[in-house]
DNA sequence: GATGAATGAGTTTTCATTCAT
DNA sequence: GATGAATGAAAACTCATTCAT
């Protein structure tokens, strides 16, 4: 396992004497970058605290231990993340526009978040219970997000509860499929969020069933 | 971090002088399950000597280092579940019933084989370069798999390629749906292997756009 | 193999919060000490952290591996022996004069330093590749510093090159000649400096030819 | 440090049921090649009893520990060394014919006997005291057969004790300076035995006084 | 007689964490 | 408030040595 440098963004300058909140945003920005590039467990706290251009007696003193650091950085990509798609959500539009457009985001994000999404796909879940707290939280809000859209799109048509009463496994679902694709998008850079988010959308609102007697997926046909 | 054993099935009492390939065997079953509770970096290699009952330097001897060790994890329960989706999966059939069957074959394995799946889902992707070799070439597998059934599937329809020519990226995220499900269901172990199987067939044969119509996939149209 | 302790001079108590330079130089007296006694191999890291009286994360820290360690001693001990020599030779002197100077130094020291001595002699030539860069250069500045001295010596009898060509070899033997010395004076430490000086100038400016014949070496004669 | 696999002299085809002398010689061949090329500390009995093709129970069996092994590589080679140098000196000649039959003998033995000559050395005289037994053993046998031959050069002279009383370190002197011209051999490969035996008779047989006067020493002058 | 199987004990090295200044 | 100095604890890996077959 190679060692090269998680370098980048030069270290902010040693100011010294910066007000709390300034460093505590320091230091969660370079651990998101050293726990992206790492792992949890790979990662150090000599490296956070280098990356970051802070001793490591004032991580500790702000954000506790490694563990807790972590969960932090967690907590913050996770919200910016439901932020960003939540954002563009919109709760009177058509459910088939308004999967669009989070799917859309969600791609965006990730394409531009690049570490954010490491830390939460890969390592959030990978870690073992320490992080389950916050992970489960992250993700609970995700799949009631979407949830709560499948019951009102299924509500507007009439039909009720489907899927057995249960939108929540399908919403983690679709979480599942969306991650396997940002990760398939890792080695196919060339693509644009808008490329993969029609995929997603193909399969998960056309399904196979669709796609294969060649009915695609198309944002025009919604927008 | 807590550290509670990974107890359970008794250790192997210490029986001498076993051959090679039987100590090979229980080797690899103690590093599943030590890997798939604590993760590769987590996990130490005291550990798995414990789980095994056997010294370290016989483990080191036989499998060599903790990072060729996880790999032959990786590549043994990789088999293993391709075999198991393999082995129901039939070329002459319909495309949809084969679908059917290898998504069935999915969660009964993983169903069966926890420790297996951990492995391979949450750790083998995470752990970085060292084993992108093993899982790629699994993935790669399974990946051509579908791939191949969805095109033979569109070619029957006389539709030609669909999905903009890749199939692969869809392929990859039925994986995902897949793997997220499979996750969904530790927290909901009441739930039977073909209920989850349903679940994955509706997302990715149906698609929500049926759904939400009411209209639901069910084995027995198939079959 | 005896285990008995590399004991001594009390280990510096335990002063807390010294400067790195310090530290640095308390660690390289251990080592030069431990590696003396043990080997380079059998030398442990851990000894040598309690002979310094200092934790192995520090010298770790500070001095790097065990390799960089004991390269790091070679080149201090090396450094210090060059500079005992070289402090008393003076090349306006008569090469005579100025090789009973250097010899008489080398014995001095060797004297007063045995650990530095074992070190250089009997560790640094026997550890193969790792080391030859330090080594080699200590060697060469003593090599040449003789060679340059019996080709001044040649030059002022207007004999021009001898030895066919190459007093390397010869200086190289002459350092060869002083080292067994220094090793049987281990074994009978009730001579004197000088007297051991005057051993080897018997035997290198003198030959046997001479001494058989009754002929010896004394400083009277060159002063 | 590299590991470059021992090779060379494939392993004896492990031939079954020879008897113990043999087995014993394969051995001690394969303990000197492991021991020159590694070290002592660095050696493993692994390695040797794969270079010897035997197995470790046997090496057990019939050398005793690597401690005891090493002890009998280093018996053995003395021996032989001890046994070459002597084959060729004959008590009657001239002192200087005899140190140069001695000398050349040296040499002729150590190109010969690289892995020996390495084992003697570098080795024995660096492991500290449990080998201190054999190897002053040896040392002692070869100063003393110098230490007499200078003694009765001298007698013949009419002069009686030289040296002040002790021709012994005198005699250490000359070995060391034939070990570091041989040393200085392994790096100038070219060079014959003869040459590097004439270097070391200009040394300690003219001595410096003599060669920077441009006499330098020739076996045809002693033949 | 000969060996594959087995291990206790130790080695180097790293890391999260905390004082003392 | 901020940090260089310091360490206890553990992890990967190796080796000399010995049984049981």
């Amino acid at each position: 396992m190679t060692k090269k440098d998680v370098a980048g963004a030069t270290p902010p300058p040693r100011a010294k004497r910066l007000p709390r909140a300034v460093r505590e945003r320091q230091i969660l920005d370079a651990a998101v970058r050293v726990f992206s590039e790492r792992g949890y467990h790979a990662a150090s706290m000599d490296e956070v605290s280098d990356v970051a251009g802070i001793s490591k007696p004032m991580i500790y003193a702000y954000l506790g231990s490694k563990e807790e650091l972590f969960a932090a950085c967690i907590q913050r990509e996770a919200t910016r993340l439901m932020e960003a798609i939540g954002g563009v959500v919109d709760v009177d539009l058509d459910p088939e526009e308004q999967l669009w457009r989070g799917v859309l985001a969600f791609f965006t994000f990730v394409g531009e978040n690049r570490d954010s999404w490491q830390v939460l796909h890969r390592q959030a879940g990978t870690q073992g219970a320490p992080f389950a707290a916050e992970l489960a939280e992250g993700r609970r809000r995700a799949v009631a997000m979407i949830s709560a859209l499948l019951d009102r799109a299924a509500g507007r048509e009439g039909v009720g509860a489907f899927a057995e009463g249960r939108t929540e496994p399908l919403a983690a679902a679709l979480t599942g499929a969306g991650e396997a694709l940002a990760e398939w998008w890792l080695e196919h850079p060339e693509e644009s969020p808008k490329a993969m988010a029609r995929r997603l959308m193909n399969l998960s609102w056309m399904g196979f069933g669709n796609l294969v007697l060649g009915r695609a997926w198309s944002p025009e046909k919604s927008a």
